[in-house]
DNA sequence: GTAATATATGAGTATAATCAAATGTAATCA
DNA sequence: TGATTACATTTGATTATACTCATATATTAC
């Protein structure tokens, strides 16, 4: 159990993990959605693969991380928890507006590939197409 | 949200947050039902409390800690969480096992100042009444 | 007032976590 | 085959956390 709150207890991956609660997203998507660099959300990912958090889902290329369906099961009343407050703190709300912008252009990992910086302005909103 | 996490992030202080939620203790209990020293015991109460989690509740030269209202209201399903794993995980079992004795047998704070090492024999089975 | 006791806190050290930059690896395509 | 792409891992510097010993504060009894 410690490890698992260990995991949570660093707020880049508790940002992480609320996104890929909502959706499963490769490690550039995650990059630009929450301005870190690659080598962060890699380890971070790696940790939360480790606590059992997450799980790695390969496409091609990609690897795309999903939440593990064991910690949905297993962990329904944290989960439970860690949703209603995703849904109250600032900053997790604000995350998921740069989300749901990305969704909504409908923009994809091959989007960031060609032309990241355009990518990041979409997402902030300083960009109209 | 964070700061909860980082407090639960520890083993220690997930044992000591585990027997204050069955009952207010102070210090010098947890101290010997968890087998730690003094200056941790303390130190890490007072991350428990910084982070909302206990309250202290000052009893003349005593210190009782006990699982704060604001957490066990504002925090309902993430309770539900722990108190799920405290049953099923071996340490905290144990824990719960020397905190029963301790309780059984009417053992208090006068009781540890007067003679320590014995109530850490009868709460470890080592010394029979 | 002083002495005794319970708890808190400072200071120093050891350990672990974080970060950024560089390098490594595996898949894809010319 | 060799270059490119997407991600992982290693490295070394920095920061944060935990532990211990010693001391300080606060309360009570005298």
């Amino acid at each position: 159990m410690i490890e698992i709150f260990k995991a949570l207890s660093d707020e880049n991956r508790m940002r992480m993990l609320h996104l890929l609660s909502i959706k499963a997203l490769c490690v550039c998507e995650l990059e630009v959605i929450l301005e870190m660099n690659q080598s962060n959300v890699s380890r971070h990912l790696s940790k939360l693969k480790l606590a059992g958090l997450i799980t790695p889902i390969k496409e091609g290329l990609w690897v795309h991380y999903e939440m593990s369906t064991s910690f949905i099961k297993e962990s329904a009343s944290l989960l439970c928890y860690l949703e209603s407050r995703w849904q109250v703190e600032p900053l997790y709300r604000q995350d998921r507006n740069r989300y749901e912008i990305y969704t909504q252009k409908a923009l994809n990992c091959k989007d960031i590939t060609e032309d990241r910086e355009k990518v990041s302005q979409i997402i902030g909103g300083l960009y109209e197409i």
